[in-house]
DNA sequence: CGAAGAGATTTGAACGTTCAACTATGTGTA
DNA sequence: TACACATAGTTGAACGTTCAAATCTCTTCG
């Protein structure tokens, strides 16, 4: 019933332990009968090294973990937080690691020391952080690295943090959703982006849109929201009642963006005829919304199998210099544009 | 640099390092003043018992696992799975357990030998198995009691697989449903559901409908999906050119409804006026719809709590009996019906 | 044919914890 | 005073693995 330990296999194969440790890890020569004999008996026993022992004489953790910041309750259905935390747990395993998961909460001092507690107990070896509107979570990420945790920035510029990160080239979709606009004729482009809790992406965003609309020597009209449904649907009767009213509303996210649509809807005004709108991120919904939604695909999935692979060689290597990644955007044209 | 360990701990206090261990289990009687000044010394140190070690020595492993199954790509973006998979991690985490993720495709056999191995190594030990649409799957759960590992359906009735399971009372739901468009004057009323890839609470679903139409003595009429989004869209055109021509669309999911609706607006079908269009799930974008969607609100975070304390219950006691627990739904009444 | 040296394999110790058995100390009872 | 006995604390072994050093077994060559 019980599983089969080294000298199980051993004892099987007529060996002692260290040979089958050998040709485990092929660390000193095995003669070729010998290692064939060990490896027989390791299939037959149906042995798995434990990985407690492991952990415990290497010193070394196979478990990797994933940390959302500043997630509250509401966030759960982003699709955002879905689609990366997989990519991280498939590419975890292609490299022998598995993946835990922890929700911090810059605000929650408990949160932060139950996730420390977890980390000296050795629980994982190193973190990848996802922050979205938590601007207080960056000195944290520094404190990760005074406790010497291993740690990558996923979806945002580390500024002078001094770790690596993964993130896309917002700046290069910014631009081309622009372009896009004024070569179908808009002059009044109005970005719609959250005013508080600016992630380093949202900054990103929101500069590269000023940088955009000048290089056409257009104005610049920025309205604030906070990343929901609900808030691009209210910033959507607000914008167009005003002396500003444009004709293509840049929203800084897929949800913002369909909230707008269903509003634009509501008040009878026609997308794309009236007023182009677009989004970013391109998740599934953005097919869903009528009119379908023009948005920047980000490949969250390959900039998530990047972060992880950057963390593995952190962890090899814990003086490696530190990276910063940015992967291509492209865009997505579809019917609200 | 390095952490604390017992006989740091032991040496700083001037205790063997089994007092140490003593006094961090309660496990014999300790002096009350010995206790205080081994406290202190844990405090000072920063000590942390090492997982690893424990794991090793009690053969006992504080890691379980989620098991997604029949999860494709392009399920990714379902907050279903975001939204039980939070409220496992943050359970497990209250009960001192970390949460690990594996994907599995009972078509896949490699999918299966790799979390096979991370079983086998110790990784984890227990699971709660989450089956959306494979039917081959609960073979394999079968599999799982025979390797010893303990095991927890979610969102599924066991049928005779003899394992514990934490469901809803879909029943009550679809009954809710149904006498509520009656009582709105409705009398054809059409059930959309997946028809292959039955998970037991899709079948459940299904002969509630039946027995609930019946009460009401109306005819049954049923068309079948595939819980996508376009999935719902192609469906409402199907059934809305038949002679069954309904007056109430009963969706299986809250996807295959917003599908309809677009569909239903698409064709100048008007909601709720001509067809009530109803969902199942309570997803947040239930409300992003226009109009809004009528749907059954399953308590899928409490649930999932459940579902881990079930598991936490049979790891203590692996002789504890299997036991299959429902939770209520509510109906959400919306603009949709 | 014996010694050197490489190759193959074994033994001992350690990682940090818990369990079991043992020793030392204090407390009440005959 | 001597004894039993609970209480407090200690030491030794084990969990399953890897690393370091030690031993054994061949070749190969002078």
């Amino acid at each position: 019933m019980s599983r089969a330990t080294l000298k199980d296999v051993a004892a099987h194969a007529g060996v002692s332990y260290q040979t089958v440790s050998n040709v485990l890890n092929d660390h000193r020569s095995v003669r070729p009968t010998t290692r064939e004999r060990v490896i027989q008996s390791i299939r037959m026993l149906d042995y798995h090294p434990n990985q407690a022992a492991k952990a415990l004489r290497e010193a070394r953790v196979t478990t990797l973990c994933c940390v959302f910041y500043g997630y509250h309750a509401e966030d759960i259905h982003d699709p955002y937080h879905n689609l990366i935390q997989s990519a991280f747990i498939l590419e975890a395993y292609t490299h022998g690691y598995s993946m835990t998961t922890a929700f911090l909460d810059s605000k929650s001092p408990e949160s932060l020391e139950s996730f420390r507690q977890a980390f000296m107990q050795g629980r994982f070896g190193g973190v990848i952080v996802v922050i979205t509107g938590d601007t207080l979570a960056a000195k944290q990420v520094q404190m990760f690295k005074e406790w010497g945790l291993p740690c990558v920035l996923f979806d945002n510029e580390p500024s002078s943090l001094g770790v690596s990160a993964v993130t896309a080239d917002y700046t290069q979709g910014i631009f081309e959703l622009v372009n896009h606009h004024v070569s179908k004729g808009r002059n009044r482009i109005t970005l719609l982006i959250p005013k508080d809790d600016l992630a380093s992406s949202a900054i990103t965003r929101h500069n590269a849109y000023i940088k955009a609309v000048q290089s056409h020597n257009l104005p610049h009209h920025i309205v604030f929201g906070e990343w929901s449904f609900e808030s691009g649907e209210n910033a959507f009767y607000e914008v167009w009642n005003t002396e500003h009213r444009p004709d293509a509303l840049l929203c800084a996210n897929d949800r913002m963006a369909a909230g707008a649509i269903l509003a634009a809807r509501k008040l009878g005004v026609r997308v794309p005829e009236e007023i182009a709108i677009s989004g970013f991120d391109d998740f599934e919904f953005a097919r869903y919304t009528a009119p379908s939604l023009t948005t920047i695909r980000v490949p969250y999935d390959e900039m998530a199998r990047q972060a992880l692979r950057t963390l593995l060689g952190n962890l090899e290597d814990s003086h490696a210099p530190t990276q910063t990644t940015f992967l291509p955007v492209s865009l997505v044209v579809r019917e609200s544009s």
